[in-house]
This record gives structure tokens, sequence and C-alpha cells, in this order.
DNA sequence: TTTAATTTTTAGATGAATCTAATTTTATTT
DNA sequence: AAATAAAATTAGATTCATCTAAAAATTAAA
């Protein structure tokens, strides 16, 4: 079943939104996302239900689908594979790539990117240092470690939390530290084990241990 | 000015059917060429002319203006470069690179493109032998030989004709052996000068002396 | 628990790009 | 030159993707 690439935009976005394990993903968010205006979410998340690559509740949100799943994993793969070309074949700076990988990601033709999935080798990692799904969706794990564990420097992305209560999330969320924040540990209290991190690159936060035991956090 | 996809190919029709001195293109020819409904031409003729990338008088045909040739003659720059990028980078063979390139001639970059030029060492013909215009819209002139003086084996693509009286062209259309054709020297007689061609890999041809001489040959 | 604020959806329009069917214009024959 | 054939255009629909403005549903607050 075949996307247009206005769906795929979309399918990606919801793909991204939703990584993390967000229960549902909200019309606002996606509009936001891709720069469009609510009414447009809604409407397409009308055709993306009937091509079923996500299920959708009018007012409650939507889930994407598996088959969903592995047709954005697809693109994803297209789009991280055309950065690699462009930063290592083209000597494009890994911050000019974005734009013009959006236009690459849509070109259609499996040969294609097999080719140059050969010709560059294969590669596991974009350089943004995201993973490449293989043509199976398939991604390779890198492991996800305590932010309580991290040294001072290091920096990843929140991808998850052990204690998922209600009251955890709600103070996560009031902190700023939500599920795919981008985090860097500023400095660590050796005595009660807390630690100071930059959230986004542009808050900093504290964080008790019993805090930064609870999240995990995908290293980069 | 900013071309849709859909505009750039059919510009990029009206370039290649009005190559090699044709006065006016027709409507039906468009339609053939992108394998559309004559409507569909005439509707987009309209908005070519609005963009003023082509002149068109309603039932008597259009002309491709100054700027319009420039817009086509990028296209097709971008077209040939992704097929020499496809052809010695990624292994395709010569005969399947048209469609892929297709779609990636339509890739915004400017930059893109400058870099995959000097990346592919600025190829100055594609793997068909087309030449590729350089960033100004220049093509490399390559010497048209009269067909009379090809030798047997040449081949190349039959691009202009130096007698073009009606008779003479309607004999050539009669015959097939239409500007554009691709033809290759099968044999010569010594003694009248006469030849024997392959037009389109399929179809022999007689032609004397006269008529050969009379065809110019774009030699690849 | 009403009221107010926010979020989401529908209604109605618009612009590309396409189609079929009908009409108009030009070209060709008899 | 009138009749016929061929080519080109218009009229009217359709699909996709978007928008603004209005309505409906949900959530938060007084």
């Amino acid at each position: 079943m075949d996307l247009t690439t206005a769906e795929e935009n979309y399918l990606k976005a919801i793909y991204h939104l939703s990584e993390g394990g967000k229960k549902s993903v909200s019309t606002n968010d996606i509009a936001a996302e891709i720069q469009t205006k609510p009414a447009s979410v809604s409407d397409m998340l009308r055709r993306l239900a009937e091509k079923e690559v996500i299920t959708y509740r009018k007012y409650y949100g939507l889930q994407i689908t598996e088959s969903g799943k592995r047709l954005a994993l697809q693109t994803i793969r297209k789009h991280r594979l055309w950065e690699v070309f462009l930063v290592e074949k083209l000597n494009f700076a890994w911050d000019e790539v974005h734009e013009v990988a959006e236009q690459l990601e849509h070109i259609q033709s499996p040969t294609l990117i097999q080719r140059l999935d050969a010709y560059l080798n294969y590669p596991k990692f974009d350089p943004h240092g995201d993973p490449i799904p293989d043509e199976f969706g398939d991604v390779r794990a890198r492991p996800r470690i305590a932010l309580q564990e991290m040294d001072i420097d290091q920096a990843g992305q929140i991808v998850a939390v052990k204690d998922s209560s209600a009251a955890f999330l709600r103070y996560l969320d009031k902190v700023g530290a939500y599920i795919g924040a981008r985090i860097k540990i500023l400095d660590k209290v050796e005595f009660d084990g807390s630690v100071e991190i930059l959230v986004d690159q542009k808050k900093t936060l504290f964080m008790s241990k019993d805090v930064a035991s609870n999240i995990l956090v995908l290293q980069s």
C-alpha cells in the first residue's frame, strides 16, 4: 500500500511523537511538529485511519498501527541514509542536511535504497547519532542507562522511565524533563547523588538521586 | 520563479519536443510524450504561459521562451547528473536509471547539485551519451556529422537536416527516420554511396547518398 | 457543577492536477 | 465551398492537501 508524500510526513511525525511509549498523540502536537493547522491534521488523520496505518477515535487521539510503524521506519531509514550520503560523500555539514534529506526520503525505489545502503557500507547511525533502521524496520538497540549513572558532560535523550506512576510522570512534565528531551549532565553531587542537567540546550535542572535513577537515557 | 513538479515535467517535454528546430509543438505531441490527456495539456499550457515560460496562442501551438529554456535545461542537467551518479556510483545499468532520475530531478537544492557535480568530477555526458548542461544552461556542443560520412558500426542520433523542404521531411517521416531517432550504420555501399542503417534498434532502412548527406547526426 | 477555556472537528473554499464528455476551431476531402 | 475528420479547448467533476471560520466536545477552573 502506497502513501503520498504528505501522508509519509504525517506518519513520520506521529511515529516520532509516539516514540518512547507516549500513550497517545494530540492533534495540536502534530500540527506543531509539521507546521500546519489543526484542521488540516484532523482531515489527514481520517485518511490515515482509512489506510489503517493508525487507529483513530475522534477527540480521543490516535495510535500508530504495526503497519504504520513499518512504513514510518522505512521513511526514517531513507532519511537517515541520505543524511549519511550528504555528509560523507558530498561534504555537507551535519546541520545542513535536514531539508534536503526531507525531500530525498520520498523518492520511491527500493533498489535505490538497497544500493545506497551498500554504497555507504551499511551504516548503523546517521550523522546526528540516530540509529538507521534496517530494511525490515529493525533498529539496532543502543543500551539505555539510568540518568543517575551517567558521567559529567555526557549527553543523551530521555527515552523511558522505570517508575511510570502518574505522580512521577506529572512531576517530570512539570519540570520539563519529558520523554524525548535531549539532556546533558552538567554536574553531580557526590554527597547525595543528585545531578544537575541541561535540558534541550536551554534549561538547567536539579534532580534528586531518586528521580535520576528512574529516568532512562539513550546516550549519544 | 518556481515551478511545480508537474510544470517541470511539461516544460522538459516541451523543450525536448522543440529541440532540433521544430517551429511549434502540438498539444497531442505533449500528451503522448508525458502520457496524459490533451485536455490536461491545454490546461497546463495556460498555466505555463501565465508563468511566461512559454508563449501560447490557442489552437496555434506554443513556443518555449528563453526563461523557459533555462529552467528546462536546469531540470535536464539534474536528471543527467543523477543518471551518472546511479550508474557510476550505485552500479545501476544504463537502462535502469530513467525512472529514478525522473524523481530525483525534482529535488530542489542548488547546493546539492553543485556538490553532486563536483563529486562526479564534472561529467560532460550522461550514461546515454547525452550532454549535461552546465549551471548556466550551456551545453557542450558535439560536432554533428552528415549521416553519409559516418563509418560502419558508428551510432548516433538524428538531430537536424540540411534540406528542410516539406517533401524531404515528409519522406523522412514516412520511412521513420525522424528527428531524434537513434541510428546505427549497418553497411555502406561503395559503389553509389548509399547506406543501410538501423533505426531505434529495430528497423533497418536503406538510404541513397543524397538523402544520407542531408541528415545530421550527433555521434555517441 | 456550572462556567470558561482549550482542543478538536466540521463546513465551506481554494488551488493543483487530473479526468470524461461536449464544444469549438482548424485542417482535409470530396 | 460545403462536408467531414482531426485537433484543441472548455465545462464540469474528482482527488489531494491545505486554509479560515464556526461549531462541537473535552478539560480545567471558579
